[in-house]
Formats: C-alpha cells, structure tokens, sequence
DNA sequence: TATGAATGAGACTTCATTCAT
DNA sequence: AATGAATGAAGTCTCATTCAT
C-alpha cells in the first residue's frame, strides 16, 4: 500500500501468504471459522479481500493451509529435538513436557488445539488429520518414554496408553483454556504454574516407589 | 409438513422450549453455534422456524437459555451430592471426581464444555457466567477437599489451587475430547479407563507418603 | 376475556366488529397499512388473534371494511345535513366548511384521509372508491353552492370546480397534518383557528365586491 | 444477471448512490416505507440486492438518507432565491408560491410531503426534522412577507402565522394529492390550474381593499 | 499482482393466516 | 364463537466469492 519498489517490496510479497494465514490463525482461534469474515482476515492481513483469493482457493482451503503449514515444521522440529534427549525416562517426560508447553504454550501453535477442538465437527477430514499427525504421533513420544521407564523401573506398572494422555491432558487444557475461558472468565489462570504443578504431581504419580499402598 | 391431527398438538406447550434447547445444544455441541442454522435446530426440535421464535427472542437468546437452564440444575444437584459426603479425604476426591464424571461425561450437560470453549471469544459475557457459575464452584469443591487433606496428613503439603485444576483438567479434556477430535479422529479414546487412570495416578501423585524422593 | 354469561356479553359480542375496525383504523392511519401488525389490532380491539378472522377474510378485506362502513354512515350523514341548508350561498359555504370541519377534524373519520392518502398507491381500488364515494361528491356540495353564489351575485365569477377544491384544500390538509406531522414535528399546528382564518380569507377571496382590481 | 462486461462498471461508484437514493424515493413515495421491498430498490437502481447495502446501512437509513440528501440542497436553492426578490409583498407571495410549486410540484422533491405524511408516524425523528428543517423554515418565508405586506398595507391585518398556513396548505396539498389519490382516483385535477385559483382566490382574499364587508 | 465494487445464495427473523382445541 | 400455538412464505441483511480495472 504504498510501499513499492525496493527489495522490500518483494520480501513482502513472498511472505504474504504467510502474513495471510497468520491472520486467519488468530481470528479462527478467537472467533471461530464460521464467525470469521474474510474481510478481516484480509483487513489484519494488511490486503484487501480478492489478494485472499490469490493465494487461498476458499475460506475452507484457507483453514487446511493454515492447520498444515503450521504443523509440518513443528513436527519436524519437535521429533528432531526428542530424538536428541538422554537420560533417565523420568528426565525425558520432564524434557517432553517442558518442550511441548514451550512450543504449544506460546506462539503462533499454542491456539491450534482450540480451533481444532472447535472445528472438528465441521471439518472430519482436517480433524482426522490432526489426529494423525500431531496428537497420535506427540502421544506416540510420551508412551514410549513411559514405557521405557516402567522397563527401567523408574516408573512403576501402569497402562501407558492412557498415562500418556495424562500427561498431555494438562498441556492440551491449559492452551485450550488460556485461547477460550481464561480470556473471559477465568482470569486468574496461571498456566506456568499449573504446567509445574501437573509435572510434580504427574512424576509422583507414576513414580516405581510411590504406589505406598 | 402435512402430517397434522396426530399427537403433534397434544405435546404440551410446556415441553416445547425444552425440546427446542435439547436439539439446539446438540447442534451447537457438534457444529458450534455460527455454524448452525436455526431451521436445523427447528427441524431437529420437530417444529417449524417459525416456532422456535415464539420461545426464544432470537439464536443468541437461545444460546444463553440452552447453557443457564441446563447448568443451575446440575449444580444445585452436585452441591448437594457433595454436602452429603462423609470419609477421607482422598475417598471425597474420588468421590468429587466419579460424581463430576457421571454427570458431564454423558448425558446432556457433556457437550457445555466443549461448547463453551469455542464459544467464549464470542460471548464473553456467557463465558464469565459459565467461569463463576460452574468452574470457579466446581474447583472449591475440589479445592476444599485438597486442603482438608493436606490439613489432616493424607496429602503432601502442595498448591491446592493447582492441584485443584489438575484434578480437573484430565476431566474437561475428556468431556472436551469425547465431543471434538474423538468423533473424527482420535476413535481409540476410551473415556472411562483415562478417568479411571488419571484418578489412580493423582491420588498417588498427591499422597503424603508418595513424595519419596 | 372472562366476563362470559349476561346480557352485556351479548352486546358485546355483537359489537366486536366495530370494536375490531375501530382497533383497526387508528393503528392503520397511526401506522401504516403494512406497517399495522394483526396483532396489535387484535390486542387494541381487546380480542385474540384468531377471532379477527372469524369477522374479516383478511387484512386487506379488514382495511376495506375499515374504509366502507366509515364512509358510508358519514357521507348519508353529510348530505342530509346540506340538503337542510337555506340562507345564502356564503351562509352554506361557512356552514359546509364547519360541518366538513366538525364531521373529518375530530372523531373516528379524522384519519380517513391521511389514510387514503399513504395507501391509494397500494389499493387503488379502494383509493378510486374513495374518490368517488367521499371526495368527488363533498366536492360536488361545494362547487355547486358556488356555482349558485355565483349565478346570485354573491361570488364573482371564477372557475367554480377549482375553487371547490380550494375550499376543501386546507380542509384535507388540517386533517392530515393532524395525523402526521403534527403529531411529531409541528406541535404549534392550531386547526381550529386555521379552519376560521381559511373561511375568513377564502370568502373575502371569492367575494364579489372582493376583486377591486 | 448475465449481461456483464459491458458499460455496467464504467458508471463510477459516486453515481451509485444517488441512484440508489432516487429509486428508493420513487417506490417510499409510490407504496410507502414498509411495502416497498429493498430488491425493487435494487432492481430499479440496476443493482443487486448487496450492492444497495454497501452504500446504507439498512432500509431505514436508506429512508432517512432519501429525505436528508433530497431536502439540504432544496433549501439551499430556495433561501437564495428568495433572498433575490424584490417588489411588491403582492408580488413576493406570487413569485414564491409560484417558485415553490416549480419546485415541489414537479420532479424528485414532488413526493417528498407524501412520503412524510405517510411516515411521520412510523418515524419521528425524520418527521421533526423535515418539520423543522423544511416546513418551518418555508412557512416563515411566507410568514415574513405576509407581516411586510400588512405592514406596507397592502394587504388587510390578519393572523399571520394562520395566513402563512393557508398560503401553503393548497401547494402541499396539490402535491399530496398528485403522489396519491390522482394516480389512482381523482383523474380530472389539474394541479397548474389549481394552484393559479388559490393564488387568485388567496391574493384577493387577503387584499387590503378586500374586506369590504 | 492487487484491488474493492458488485453479486446473489443463504441466513435470521417477522407476521399473516390456519386450525385443533 | 373464541383462542393462541403453529406454520411457512417472504422480507431484511450478510458475506464468500468474482472480476473489471
């Protein structure tokens, strides 16, 4: 708008799909897809509405664009990072859920798992998706972690399949919480302390000796 | 829709709004509230639009009666279950945490959660009502018992606040979950064996002679 | 609604009509035709909806029925009065104009021609009846008293039909005025001393002796 | 509508709503506010049903739009010629009843005082505002001649307030009657030959000479 | 590429009318 | 005769999408 004719201009205009799709993350985690006008997403996108349409086929390939796009790298990077830890089981659920909160908590992902909570309903094949490619395969890494504690010891019998989703339930509540309730309601919602907390508890949980029965 | 002279004027006015809320929330549990067309709702109801009007101003007005007439009933019940609970402190936890179970895992108050996450950037005004109303006092019921339990040496001393959302949190997800990515993607869900997990690993997690570290 | 069993029942039953097209009437000049909700004239004639259409086909039919058993009456009325008349042509002219006057300023006929006037366009049926039935003959009153005046000496000559229509003019006009924009703007509208200053300055105008050009 | 590609977008946008406003004038006038529909608005102005709302917010806005933008100008016009008159007061009154008929008998002005009539009721803050930004200020025109004309003796003393009514009320009422009845009913009146009689009939009646009782 | 005026399908809502009671 | 719950056609308005510029 304004700005033509240097370098500038043409950085601007590769990265505006991705100006585009961060612009429609934000207004469909906080209004939801049906509640979403494209002017807005354009508007927040600092173009007008046809530019939308010069990258994106329709509202609906918008929202796949802006599920995938920003999945694929997390992935990528969040299994590299696994893949590099060491140690004692205990210390790599510490790892694994720090990592998670650090990624998902924060940042452009942390309101991903509302939209997709909010928008499986309307959209079966990108919730199957997510199913897939995020939640089965992060549930994936804490089983194993689990598993391989309970071998080890460290930890003590326990159905790994569903203390994996413990693990993660707290993680997946509080970014659903802080994008929903905790903007309207609920404010007194620390999410820091409450990822502490669940560690603490979660460890001792699961610890080999802490079954005292 | 021609099928007149039958039982249709026999149902009694009274049973209308009811019936119109029931599929309402249906609706807006599966494809949330934007995404949901009052001729839907009317059509699910078994009557025409235009008679979903003569009970409700319009589908905000709805939207707010589906969610206050279903939650004060079901908090009044609770508190009173409550009240009538005598025994340890960890047997009233999970006592809190079947009760809360029973009630929002099924039936028709299991959707509100769900509902009132992707709703909440959109009626903040419903959000906070739905955070005093139900989460704020649901917590202190769990809070209350954690702190009587840290008082009279069953739990380890720890943040009852905290720990009081994390006795929730497995709870929301799950509720949360059984009406979002379950439905569409993540089918090996089974509710009832992560809350039956998730009580066994907490109650180990908080237990005062389970801290041995 | 209530009273049931007595005479006064009986008569009231048989004036429900009446009561409905009075009901009727003030919400229509009031409003507006399309703008007149069956409600609200059912609610004003004190019945319930469904009872309008046991005396009226529809609102439409209602709104001729309206117009129909006003005028009728009225104009029977009126010319018996005239035909009663002696005196002068200027004595008729003051009396016509204050029987006119006292006939369409107050009562249930004052807002009959604001009325004809905002729906001749949509009912031109009714707007030619009208015409016919009320107008052409008032005028006819009028422009033969002229013409009369005229042929006696009392008026100078002019065109008799025109001027009939000017002695009507501010007639009509105080009465619109008075259910329209006197109502909401033009609150220091007097149409009694209008009345008085019109027959005062109309007669000097058509005055015989008046034309000292 | 099929017929693209052609002159239909070289018609620059400012011409859009003045178009809009001019169809939406005719019909308000012809079947009045509420049974005119905002496609026949649309389909008149040869636009679509959307496009009529980019440039009013909604039917009403449109209503008040027609009246506001119709009536500024108009005054603007009037005032300025007034001002320029010279002569008689005698020669005043004819040269702005005559102005004011050209003005109002005929193009977009001339269904303005039926419109307002109709709508008055329905629409308060618009009925005031033509009262006071229209009537008023046209009636004290009249109302400031008439005072100069008695003053200078030439015409009689009487109510001037009164006289500055009477002044108008044929020239709104030919312009009412011309927007209603005339279409529909009243065939035979010729509104020149009329307003050429209320000035002669007028004139004569409030001639200082007149009065001659 | 980018724009934004224009479109029209489709949503919400109203209300004249019907009909079982 | 009277009611008023129910209906559904029709109206207002929105917004995803297109396309001339």
């Amino acid at each position: 708008m304004g700005e033509h004719g240097s370098g500038r201009w043409q950085r601007r205009k590769a990265a505006r799909p991705d100006e585009i799709r961060d612009a429609a993350l934000a207004l469909f985690v906080e209004k939801g897809f049906a509640a979403t006008r494209m002017d807005e997403v354009a508007r927040r996108a600092g173009v007008s509405k046809g530019t939308v349409y010069l990258y994106f086929e329709n509202k609906e390939a918008l929202l796949r664009s802006v599920v995938e796009e920003l999945v694929e790298p997390a992935l990528a990077q969040a299994e590299a990072q696994v893949a590099g830890h060491h140690g004692s089981a205990r210390d790599l659920i510490r790892a694994l859920i720090s990592q998670w909160w650090a990624m998902v908590g924060h940042g452009r992902l942390s309101g991903l798992p509302k939209l997709m909570v909010a928008e499986a309903g309307n959209f079966p094949e990108l919730a199957r998706y997510f199913s897939e490619k995020v939640v089965k395969r992060a549930r994936r890494l804490f089983q194993r972690t689990l598993e391989l504690g309970i071998a080890q010891g460290e930890f003590r019998p326990l159905d790994a399949a569903a203390a994996a989703r413990l693990a993660m339930a707290p993680l997946v509540y509080a970014s659903i919480w802080r994008h929903s309730l905790a903007c309207c309601g609920d404010e007194d919602f620390d999410p820091e302390r409450f990822i502490q907390a669940h560690l603490d508890v979660f460890l001792s949980g699961i610890d080999a000796a802490g079954a005292c029965e």
